[in-house]
DNA sequence: CCTCGTGTTATCCAAATCGTTTAACAGTCT
DNA sequence: AGACTGTTAAACGATTTGGATAACACGAGG
């Protein structure tokens, strides 16, 4: 079953088998709704294994979690370097973080769904690490955004909503993700297209909406 | 407890209180974090009752889904009512839609908890409703800003993810409470005065990213 | 007044799950 | 050979939950 290696004493990163098993049932069941004997089986392995390596449902669950979360942001912060101009930085972030997202489409479900239904494990964490001084994924391209501001690169505007509304551009469309696809009305294989198509868009429209040209008054347009 | 008429053998919109308790519950705990129990007492019941009304936990989460959905909709799009102008339009849309989520941010919760680890019953209630052609809350504005394209009120732009782009931007941060608490660093009271800037934000960037000053072209800014 | 039916409760049952433990087994390392 | 680790199978007790049943309350109607 397993591969061709000998493989039966020496530890076989079994641990991280189960870790990963782990996330992709917690992501796709949620907290409650995933069955340790799922895990087991996804993990290829006996469901008293997961005592052995993670005493507990909860603590397995934390475990995940914790180092997921940590691994995640880590991850995420590092695909966002910053790039020379604004243009260029608000373009290099809308792609690394579509792109990304792509990659861990199972973390973020999981941190999503603990938004949703959790318990402040999500906020534990998050409010840890901004007390650590962790690198927090979009504060980076706000500093840029802030210094361009100075700059007059682009208008003045609140970059906490604005930061805000590139984030949720970026995110929610994996959030509603079947709802997305009835109104595409395209099949799945199309959704690496859907992605390309909103990366461009998203950059489009923001570089539009921030042009220093002056803030819009009622009755202007049009 | 319940009003001072006598209240027993008529029907004390029992169903209606089981209802509303179950959708609280099961926005609050998810579809399977959500106890009977809970609900029930949430309701001010006998655990009893519920099976007497509906057969199942199963049932009664579909019917809560179901006839919540159609309702929320309906009433979403009824809130949504289009203006004169485009600039109206998209400020009706965006005010009126957040207004509304608000209101109903269980059911809302719901809705996307569903999505993210749901079993397709969104899906096929999503499909039923577009086959049955009942009004889907964005094709109004979409409509309205074809008009305005072809107008030439503003630029020319891809409406589908316009629209994705908008939706996000109102529905994301409901989403994502915790993690907007935490980096807005304000208190639940707050809440409110966060969500009339964010109204107001989201409007003025839409507006000035979508004005037919011509697409704007790699280094064209700054 | 006496049934009858419905809303409601208290109580109980069966099944699913979970966490935990135990016994056994296969290799590895000394 | 013996100790140790990773692993499995099996079982147990506890808990919880979903679901069923029987009895109760009370208004309606004959």
């Amino acid at each position: 079953m397993a591969s061709q290696a000998p493989a039966v004493t020496r530890p076989p990163d079994t641990e991280q088998r189960i870790f990963d098993a782990a996330l992709t049932v917690f992501a796709r069941k949620g907290r409650d709704g995933a069955r340790l004997q799922e895990i087991a089986d996804h993990a290829g392995i006996n469901r008293a294994l997961l005592h052995y390596y993670f005493r507990t449902k909860e603590q397995l669950y934390e475990a995940v979690f914790e180092h997921g979360c940590r691994q995640f942001m880590a991850g995420l912060s590092q695909s966002l370097r910053a790039e020379e101009g604004v243009e260029d930085s608000l373009r290099a972030f809308v792609y690394g973080y579509i792109d990304y997202i792509y990659e861990h489409q199972d973390m973020a479900r999981l941190m999503l769904n603990e938004c949703l239904c959790g318990g402040g494990v999500l906020e534990r964490h998050l409010a840890a690490a901004i007390e650590a001084r962790e690198e927090v994924p979009g504060l980076l391209l706000e500093d840029r955004l802030r210094a361009a501001i100075g700059a007059g690169e682009i208008r003045e505007i609140d970059l906490r909503h604005t930061l805000l509304t590139i984030v949720s551009a970026c995110l929610f469309p994996f959030v509603a993700l079947p709802t997305v696809r009835l109104f595409h009305s395209r099949a799945v294989e199309d959704f690496d297209r859907f992605l390309q198509e909103r990366k461009a868009h998203i950059v489009d429209l923001l570089l539009a909406g921030l042009r220093p040209t002056g803030g819009i008054r009622r009755g202007e347009l049009a």
